[in-house]
RNA sequence: GCACCCAUAGCUCAAUUGGAUAGAGCAUCUGACUACGGAUCAGAAGGUUUGGGGUUCGACUCCCUAUGGGUGCGCCA
């Protein structure tokens, strides 16, 4: 017997195959539905024999066991299956068949391969994070890079080539205030200290001094020409602002586990847009036109946009962030070949990206360009306590650097707690570093609403109950068995311990401890037989499901749900069924059970961008 | 004014996108072999899913409506 990696789409399909079988009037259009059920009913359970039957004015339980007789006997090998209430169909995965299951997927690559087929040999473009160059992030710039992080890597997990875009706001009429500011209070010793806070008070101080009709509005508005015409001082000047930002982003970034392929802001396009306003008034009849000095663009089939513009160029002439938009999208196409663009933004700009879609799509029919598969991703707004978003400009935001240090220090109290003097200063620095950055890594992913959510230390750096320390107890308490059964293979050296694989992709196999060439407990495990044992199994081979509806509906809250669940079950099973065992049958099927657990704990927190401990 | 999003246990959130008796965590209460790591586990209690109507085999989910929050709406991004 060999079991699918996807057991659900196994289920689904030998339903299909059935309605076929059994001469089903309309049988193609009969689906299954087969989706992952509550325990209690079964493993899984197919839903569709109801709005078929229903359709069609036929007894549901009459076309479910007509169903249930065409299934292939080898089916009811892997499964017993019975019709319950008005007509669902339940599969229950025998306990042979869990462990063949277990037995077969044993290895990271397994489960990549097992789910890579979904965006097989596709290109995506993910745009995240992208924050506003010459200001420090603060903690409203969580979201965008945690969320994109976790979908790009999810994307990847199921085949796709990522291409991670940082779309840096870089360009704009705030660099003539800045300029302007920079010239006049510039100090070397702070530019060399904290360059990005420096940058952040020269803007404010030129923007105070240069306010609305002034002299002084004249001059930064002069330097923002002298930038845009080419002058090389000013130029020069830029191009330090994006430096300096970039390498403080990236002190973020590398806490965080983020590493961009491309940093393309709106600037590189500057030279890109000439040809978006050409094509969008030369289709016929134009996309793009004339409106109260501006041109812009109306979409009269749609309720709000036949009225609300899209504007593409402003009155006087210049481009706006529509214009650089279009131009990213083209580029995305053209250059990068992208089958599907993801940009991560809160959900405010939803009115700008649905104009933009629909702009794109008309445009890119009249030019006949091939259209990538474009999804806005969007999330609730950080807020503070008054229920307003958290703006740069309010002056008292927290800062996402300092959100992170009092996450790490917080965790190190902990684990210094927990562990008097067993563990060395430096291991429990890193220990923090994975606990107290992966708790606001996970508050964040775990969460799916768009409502907006209130900011909160205690919050984000809870670390009990459905939380990363949760999940890593767990994953660290499998790696104690493993040693204590002497399986585990020594960190290769200090210098590297597990924690710092933080990719699925980093040599070594870092998540596999223990020697996977000899998992001879795999061959002498019998068949489960406690009711925990069972459970967790069961649980188990439900990882494909949470990664599929994780990736098709870009939510990675859903397999945070599905590794907290299993962690409960791990958990349970931890404490009801000891381990290591004298009896070698039974010690052989629980450290299998172990083995797998860890394996998929360590491949989810992975993939959610987290990085995991074998000891905390 | 015109739209969009949201409202679920005391608190913070889920509910596989229309499926079976709405589930977790926190907080509260009661327990667990002197623990293969107690950062754990077992159990109790907690609900008219904001109010009202509708659609159907079935509704937290879809439609209408009222209320209360948030957001967007011509040259910021």
């Amino acid at each position: 017997m060999r079991v699918s990696f996807n057991l659900a789409a196994e289920f689904d399909s030998a339903l299909q195959a059935a309605a076929v079988a059994a001469g089903l009037a309309d049988a193609p259009a009969f689906s299954p539905e087969v989706r992952t059920a509550d325990p209690k009913h079964g493993d899984y359970q197919a839903n569709g024999v109801l709005g078929y039957a229903k359709a069609r004015k036929l007894n549901p339980r009459a076309v479910a066991e007509k169903l249930l007789a065409a299934l292939p006997a080898a089916l009811r090998e892997l499964a017993d299956v019975a019709i319950a209430g008005p007509g669902f169909i339940n599969f229950t995965l025998k306990p042979a068949a869990l462990l063949d299951w277990l037995r077969t997927h044993d290895s990271a690559s397994h489960l990549r391969s097992g789910a890579a087929f979904e965006h097989a040999n596709q290109t995506w473009v993910v745009d995240y994070s992208s924050p506003n160059t010459a200001k420090q992030m603060h903690v409203g710039h969580l979201r965008s890079a945690v969320i994109g992080e976790a979908i790009c890597r999810l994307l990847e997990f199921t085949g796709a080539r990522v291409i991670r875009d940082n779309h840096l706001g870089d360009w704009g009429t705030q660099f003539g205030k800045l300029i302007y500011g920079y010239k006049r209070w510039a100090d070397p010793a702070k530019l060399a200290a904290d360059p990005i806070a420096e940058l952040e008070r020269l803007y404010r101080l030129g923007h105070d001094a240069t306010p609305d009709g002034s002299p002084a509005l004249d001059e930064a508005r002069a330097e923002l020409v002298k930038l845009q015409a080419g002058d090389p001082g000013n130029a020069a000047l830029w191009k330090k602002f994006s430096e300096v930002s970039l390498a403080a982003f990236q002190q973020i970034y590398d806490r965080l586990g983020i590493r961009f392929d491309h940093n393309l802001g709106e600037s590189f396009y500057n030279d890109k847009l000439d040809r978006i306003y050409r094509e969008l008034i030369s289709t016929n009849p134009p996309l793009a036109v004339e409106s109260e000095g501006a041109l812009v663009v109306f979409h009269p089939e749609h309720p709000r946009f036949k009225t609300q513009p899209f504007i593409v160029r402003k009155t006087d002439g210049a481009s706006n962030y529509a214009t650089t938009d279009l131009a990213t999208a083209l580029y995305r196409a053209e250059h990068f070949h992208a089958d599907g663009i993801v940009v991560v933004t809160d959900f405010r700009q939803a009115d700008h990206f649905e104009q933009l879609i629909l702009t794109l799509k008309k445009w890119f029919a009249a030019k006949n360009y091939r259209l990538p598969e474009f999804h806005h991703v969007t999330f609730g707004a950080v807020t503070g306590e008054d229920g307003k978003a958290l703006k740069t400009r309010s002056g008292d935001v927290i800062k996402l650097k300092d959100l992170l240090d009092e996450a790490e220090a917080r965790a190190l109290a902990i684990v210094t707690e927990k562990n008097p003097e067993d563990i060395p200063e430096p291991e429990r620095r890193e220990i923090a570093r994975v606990v107290g950055i992966g708790a606001i890594q996970y508050a964040d992913l775990s969460q799916n609403r768009s409502s907006n959510y209130v900011f909160s230390w205690d919050r984000m750096l809870a670390l009990d109950g459905n939380t990363a320390p949760y999940l890593l107890y767990a994953v660290a308490r499998i790696h104690s068995i493993f040693r204590r059964a002497g399986l585990a293979s020594p960190p290769p050296n200090d210098s590297a311990p597990s924690s710092h694989c933080h990719t699925l992709y980093d040599k070594g196999g870092c998540h596999i401890m223990y020697d996977n060439g000899a998992e001879s407990f795999a061959r002498q495990a019998a068949p489960l037989e406690t009711p925990t044992e069972i459970a967790l199994a069961r649980k188990l081979v439900k990882f494909p499901d949470a990664i599929r509806l994780a990736t098709d509906t870009l939510r990675p809250h859903f397999l945070c749900l599905y590794l907290f669940e299993l962690a409960g079950d791990y958990s349970t099973f931890n404490n009801a069924d000891k381990v290591l065992t004298d009896d070698p049958t039974v010690r052989a099927r629980r450290l299998l059970l172990c083995a797998r657990t860890l394996l998929i704990l360590e491949t989810g927190l992975h993939l959610l961008g987290l990085r995991t401990l074998t000891r905390m």
